[in-house]
This record gives structure tokens, sequence and C-alpha cells, in this order.
DNA sequence: GTCTATAGCCAGATAGAC
DNA sequence: GTCTATCTGGCTATAGAC
């Protein structure tokens, strides 16, 4: 790691999952949100926990006092991409009414991150594929792309779709798929074409 | 790298990229084929070169006789990736006269590989995934993409579509989107069926 | 061209003072 | 709880015999 200058903030503020912590432990939630910012810009395996440590303003050593292995900092990471992941959710059912609203809500919210994404790739996304290759197995990664696509499932059965394990499938799938598409070719544009085409398919879902 | 027995060859034969080759160059040969098959079952970053040495058969020092450095290894198997991309596709429209028969062939080529796409996610997608993130910026990955995606635009055009170009981003966007989800979930299952409603939904298209 | 041995570096992890 | 200094191992890359 070489370049200190980032384009500006990469995330907005996932972590923090358990309410009531005590007020020594912001420094381990500190920690947490550095993480997650260079790992997703830089990714997991690249990022030393110097990096990590620097980014929170934190000595090295006084890493290990939080977390005793990098592991232990990588399922911390995940955690806090799950809490973010559901609060989002959550905050999308309670703004809208209609599943289609929310469907359209939830890839609304996300076509306005295209530049981000086009440049470092879905968070959840990019984390699931690189966390599949290390060592440690399946691990509770997989609950960051299921989480979604059962939500995404529960919409459409309440819209009264029989198939909509397979209609939660194709969008979750169109979404993830453009994000490795404009990443790799840098276009935002890209992923703001096909979040237009998914919302006008969705439409024609609900019929 | 520890384990030393993987689940049966991981690949057909990526690699071989200029057809006249003094016979000296087949270890240099062999070296990029095991390197395609490593950086795909475990990712380049934790791939090291006396991994890759090993499972080609080759000494670590002899290594930097043909390739310079970690690097230029690298940039060699995305050539050799590239390489294998331009001959399947050109194999699949030797094969079927339509566009629509071989959109469907290409994909129902991929769907024949969805136990291995489950286990270790897109051959070419899980790189482009990989090497975005790293120091050199884009570099030719990015054409790793780009290939695919002009050549489904070149058949949704035969077929008369003006919005050829996004039909193609959809059609790459749902089997790479499918290919992250199946992977992630360790479900081959999954991307079966995507495929099998991709291929319904090319029927449809070309009308 | 091939291979052994090893230099040099850097990351994860620890020891222990404060 | 916090932080400095350091150990240890492994990886990229090189030197140089054959």
């Amino acid at each position: 790691m070489t370049d200190s200058v980032e384009p500006a903030s990469v995330q907005g503020s996932v972590g923090q999952g358990s309410v009531v912590q005590g007020r020594g432990q912001d420094k381990r939630k500190r920690l947490i949100d550095a993480a997650c910012q260079v790992f997703y810009a830089h990714g997991v395996e690249r990022t030393t926990l110097a990096d990590i440590a620097a980014a929170a303003g934190i000595p090295l050593g006084n890493v290990y006092y939080y977390f005793k292995t990098k592991n232990d900092l990588i399922q911390a990471v995940v955690e806090a991409h799950l809490s973010e992941a559901r609060a989002m959710l959550a905050a999308v059912e309670a703004a809208h009414d209609g599943p289609l609203g929310r469907l359209k809500a939830l890839f609304g919210a996300l076509a306005d991150q295209s530049e981000l994404i086009a440049t470092y790739g879905c968070p959840q996304g990019s984390l699931c594929t690189e966390l599949d290759k290390l060592p440690d197995g399946p691990g509770r990664a997989a609950e960051l792309m299921r989480l979604p696509l059962d939500w995404a499932e529960r919409q459409f059965s309440a819209l009264g779709r029989a198939d909509a394990r397979d209609l939660a499938v194709e969008v979750i799938a169109r979404y993830q798929g453009s994000a490795v598409l404009a990443s790799t070719l840098r276009d935002p544009d890209l992923l703001a074409r096909e979040s237009a085409r998914v919302a006008a398919w969705l439409d024609t879902v609900s019929a």
C-alpha cells in the first residue's frame, strides 16, 4: 500500500453491531470501519493490519487487543456488513408500502452509487467473491448474499408470484453482474442503464 | 498453500498463445497452465510462485527464466484466458448458424460447468474482479469482459435489435451475477435454473 | 537452459514497558 | 488499556554453480 490519498470517503458507516458497548470499545468500531473501507478499496488479501491501523489512527500493536488475528477482524467486518444490509432493507420496508415500490427503491438506491460501484465493485459482492477463495471455507459471508435474496423473494411472494425465488435470483444476479461489468470496464453508465432496465422489467412482473 | 490434493483438474487447457514456439518453451506453457488453475482455485494474491512451480513440476528458481516478475506471469495468464475465450466464441460461431442458436449454445456450455462455477466462480469474472483491485489499474483484464460482451452485442444486432448493447449487457450480467451467487452459496442448481430462464428469455427476444 | 541456495523484505503476531 | 520494539516465517527475487 503506497498511496495515501483516496478518492474521498468510500463508505457511509458500515459497522456498529451491538447497541450497548463500553465506551472504550469505540476504537474497536473505528478499526472495523477502517477495515471495511480499505478492504473494499484494495481487497482483503492485499490490505495489511498496518494499513488498517493507520487508517483508524491506532498503533499497530493495539489492534491485537481488539482482534486476536486478522481473520477475526475479517469476521467482524462481515458482521458489520450484515448489520448494515439488514438496516437498509428495514429502512426500505419502512419507507415504502408495496412490494414493487420496495424492490424499485432498493435498486434505485444502488443506482445512486454507480460511480462508487464502477470503481470498486459491489461492496458485498466483491467481499463474498474474495472470501470465497480464502482457506476457511464458505463461512458467514454467504449470508451477505442470502439476505437480499431472501428479502427479494418475500417481496415477489407478496406480489403473488409462485416463481418468487427465480425472480429474486434474476434481480439480484442482474445487479451483481452489472456491478462486475461496470467495475471491470470502469463504466458507471452501464450500471445506470441496466438499473433502469431492471426497474422497467419489475413493472411488467407485477402483472 | 498447504493442501496438495485438488478436487480433480480444474480447467481444460487455458493457455497456448502463439502457434509457433521453440520446443524449450513448453515449460513456459506448463507454467501458464498451472498458474491458470491455481489462480482460479485459490486466488491470484494468495497463490505463491512456489505453488505454481510445484503444480507445474518445475523448480522455483527456474520460473524467473520465463517470467521476470509475478506480474508478468499474471499478464500471461490473462492473455491465455483471452486466447481461450476467442477460440470458444469462434467454435460456437462455427457450430451454429443463427445468432439465437449461437447465444443459446454459449450459455448452454456455461451451464454444463455449473459444478465448477459453483465451487470457484466464473473463471474470467473472478479473475477480473480480483485484478480490478490490484495496484496497476485496469490493464488488459477488462478485455476479458469486453470480448463476450461485444460478441453478444453482434449476435443481437444480427437479430435486428436496435438495443443490442443493452441486451448483451443483460445476458452477460445475468451470467456473471449467477456465478457470483452460485459460488457464494455453493449452489450449482441456482446457476442451472437461471441459465434455463435466460434461454427461455432469449426465445422471446428474437420476436 | 536448468536448478540450488539464499538474500532481502515485509506481514502477522508477541513481549512487555507504561 | 495503550503503545513500542521486535521476533518469526514466508514470499519475491537474485546469484551463481552446473
